[in-house]
DNA sequence: GCTTAAAAATTTAAGCTTGAAATATCGTAT
DNA sequence: ATACGATATTTCAAGCTTAAATTTTTAAGC
């Protein structure tokens, strides 16, 4: 079923059974496809780059607004990327940077009026986007893979004390 | 079973059913923690980015050597993130880049000794590591997840060529 | 009030990534 | 032999990302 479209996996290069390496392989095979659709439709059509939509996303979610130690947090990046992105976004008036009130290191990030209005039809799209490339598995399968992926998150928050070899 | 290492997802802010985008969300979360651990123990352990390994791991793949068009072909990226770390692992005596015997044009990039020798020890690494972070599911769990992972494969296959709304 | 450790964020250097433009080469048609 | 479209790769600008260093501020202890 592999036609010319066919997309191809990446490989580690060994002969032996790697069940799990192509296991990994696969699942990174078939983020980056989405994520790289995703990432061309936002520039294409809004303008936007993934990780700012990213931050607008966090901030509608908490109208009240959230420090840049929160984005992090939320968005599994580093302290860094979050100034770095939170400026730009800024720069652009759709979201605004105040002192905290309580904290004078910190910074409360708010969505503007404009941030939430383009965001309002930004995140309409990406909703459609997505529903689009998972249309293709039957309501079963994404339930089964909804609930396979639970366990495996689970699996990796509890691995996250164990030693390496 | 939220630990106090638990994983949070990322979130996209609505409140309504969005099962797609929970799916999706939960695909990115657990693509992105894995990749972030491997990443940081290839370069605590290895000295080595993700991306230079998995060049070093297709032309593992292919002693005879592959064009920078294959190389982009294989891992799913951009020509100009090929010529990069190509050229970052070729400073670093890995691997070769040799004109080809037929086109003027392209080049033939192989691992050296020293890059076969340093990917091999890497590699078994790997192997290791994804094993370890897979262990918490069991084998029907990894057999169900590759599966259902293929039909999305096959399904975001075949969507390439539909219309965006 | 002073000292110190910790916290919050910014800055920095290095690496990765894309898409487009530029350059050199190839293959085909005339 | 020449012209032209296509191909292969490099270069470039812009953005993202990390980890570490730095700065500013806070909280706790004395």
């Amino acid at each position: 079923m592999t036609g010319a479209t066919a997309i191809r996996e990446k490989h580690d290069g060994e002969m032996v059974d790697r069940s799990n390496v192509r296991l990994w392989l696969r699942l990174l095979t078939c983020t980056t496809v989405i994520e790289k659709r995703l990432k061309r439709r936002f520039a294409d059509q809004y303008g936007i780059t993934l990780p700012r939509f990213d931050v607008m996303a966090a901030l509608d979610r908490n109208p009240a607004g959230m420090t840049m130690g929160q984005l992090s947090q939320e968005l599994l990046v580093s302290n860094g990327n979050v100034t770095g992105v939170v400026q730009t976004l800024a720069r652009d008036n759709y979201i605004s940077i105040a002192p905290s009130p309580t904290d004078g290191r910190a910074s409360i990030v708010r969505l503007t009026q404009l941030g939430r209005e383009c965001f309002a039809g930004i995140a309409e799209a990406h909703h459609e986007w997505i529903d689009m490339m998972l249309d293709g598995l039957t309501r079963d399968q994404r339930t089964a893979l909804y609930d396979l992926l639970g366990a495996l998150k689970v699996s990796l928050a509890e691995d996250k004390g164990k030693e390496q070899p």
